[in-house]
DNA sequence: TCGGCATGGTTGGCATTGCCAACCATGCCG
DNA sequence: CGGCATGGTTGGCAATGCCAACCATGCCGA
């Protein structure tokens, strides 16, 4: 077992930790892990349907869906791009934000108990790390 | 922005990057995340349904289905357990444990890319790091 | 000993997620 | 203007996941 191996599994079972108190957060707002994302995607900016899906690396297809069912429940807003007829711009609506803000806000407390035991260097060391980790080639 | 939300930030991302790979390979072998996590906790030993469930945070009903297809698959097996008779032990087959290995294999190999630019002492860092945040309080 | 409660699984019904293929509308360009 | 590319939607399908209802087994206490 090497170093890489201890790392990875560590990654791996921090990945299951972390999406299992979103999807669990997420849930109790009737919102899929999905969800969750295309909304924090969107508390930033507006971005188009098939933006969306390949960001999240899914059919556009199923984005279409996701975005149905979130514009139903009055989270998104589906509006013509005026510079490109095809395109559909999706944004969230203040009810969207809200409740994004509140299931982040939530999840961040949700994630205390993870972080709760690093002193602020640790912190920081974890941070730099990840943000190694994250850096794509 | 305080440290711990940085941290907390990195770890969200972290998530969804190694649960993109990992969807991403398990696809190729037509195995969602759970069947994975369920084929690598039976790699080691045996379990009964709804101590599957548990552990992963699903319905044992959920669990029942996903052990159904695994089942028909060649995957899993059920047994009858002998001290009670009411519980369902599962565990792999041969081509199951196979399968497990290989997606194993390369999982390791694709997340390569991110922990790639740690060096020895980083790496150590880091699973230390990771190992802490898994800490059940 | 037996009647009731608890535990472990399965089943059926439902909504969501996600894929693919087919399709429509718009834009681009020779 | 006639194709081709691009962006979305739709329909059909399988898998995931929940809940409620159910069956079988085990565990007691009266």
């Amino acid at each position: 077992m090497t170093a890489t191996d201890d790392v990875m599994d560590a990654l791996v079972r921090t990945t299951f930790e972390v999406a299992g108190v979103l999807t669990r957060i997420g849930g109790e707002h009737d919102l899929s892990l999905t969800q969750l994302r295309v909304l924090g995607i969107l508390r930033d900016r507006r971005a188009r349907v098939t933006e969306l899906a390949a960001y999240l690396g899914l059919d556009k297809s199923t984005m279409s869906g996701l975005v149905d069912r979130a514009e139903r429940r009055g989270l998104l807003t589906r509006g013509k791009n005026p510079d490109d007829g095809r395109v559909v711009d999706v944004y969230t609506t203040p009810a969207g934000l809200e409740l994004a803000q509140r299931v982040e806000d939530e999840a961040r407390r949700a994630l205390t108990p993870m972080t709760g035991r690093l002193d602020a260097e640790q912190l920081d060391q974890l941070a730099k790390l990840l943000e190694l980790v994250l850096t794509r080639p």
